[in-house]
DNA sequence: TAGGCCATCTGGTCCT
DNA sequence: AGGACCAGATGGCCTA
């Protein structure tokens, strides 16, 4: 059982579409902000239209318009909307799953002593955060016990860790870690 | 019960 | 044009 059961996650169904009423008197996602409305509509299971013209900056959209140059673009129906809109709810699902995934590989990466209790994750990003900086000053100590005497690991010695990960990134994809680990070696060596 | 965390929906914007 | 990305909003569950 999780620690942070979502047992009745199974009750919340993803919307259907069923518990609105799309008869052409009615409402469809998005239809009464699309219409310009600021009225709060309950649509699948949240309220939209409320708390309208916000700041957001460029990018990455959400939820805000832009003042008078809201544009729409146009279906050929409600019911073809409709099921643009669940297949996009899909896509979203899956997205946020695979997002998901890579946050429990993060989790199962980095050490932590709360092991019985599952990392948030913010907890998961500070811990990781933390961990790969602990990393990078180990190295570099190492790297800077065979550096001559007086001479420190600068951020130009980081900066080629960076850039020999990244390398192997671009070459080697996911399958680089060992590799850029051997190669970390090889640079204590000749450090 | 309040607050934290999360899943999901949603629509605007960006990217291919 | 359509999918990906993003962030706001909401409601449910859990814990202190």
């Amino acid at each position: 059982m999780k620690s942070k059961g979502k047992a009745a996650k199974s009750s919340r169904k993803p919307w259907t579409g069923q518990d609105l009423d799309l008869e052409p008197e009615n409402r469809e996602p998005g239809t009464s902000e699309q219409e310009g409305s600021e009225a709060s509509v309950r649509i699948g299971g949240s309220w939209r239209g409320i708390l309208r013209g916000g700041d957001r900056e460029r990018g990455g959209g959400g939820g805000t318009t832009h003042g008078p140059h809201r544009h729409r673009r146009s279906h050929n129906s409600n019911k073809e909307r409709n099921v643009r809109r669940l297949e996009s709810n899909e896509r979203e699902r899956q997205r946020m799953h695979k997002l998901n995934n890579a946050f429990q590989a993060l989790r199962e990466a980095i050490p932590h002593v709360k092991m019985d209790k599952k990392l948030s994750k913010i907890e998961t990003l500070t811990l990781a955060e933390n961990y790969i900086k602990s990393l990078t000053s180990i190295i570099l100590g190492i790297s800077s016990a065979r550096l001559p005497p007086g001479e420190t690991p600068t951020e130009a010695s980081a900066a080629r860790l960076l850039q020999f990960y990244q390398q192997h990134l671009e070459e080697d994809g996911d399958e680089s870690l060992s590799q850029f680990l051997t190669q970390i070696h090889s640079f204590s060596q000749e450090s």
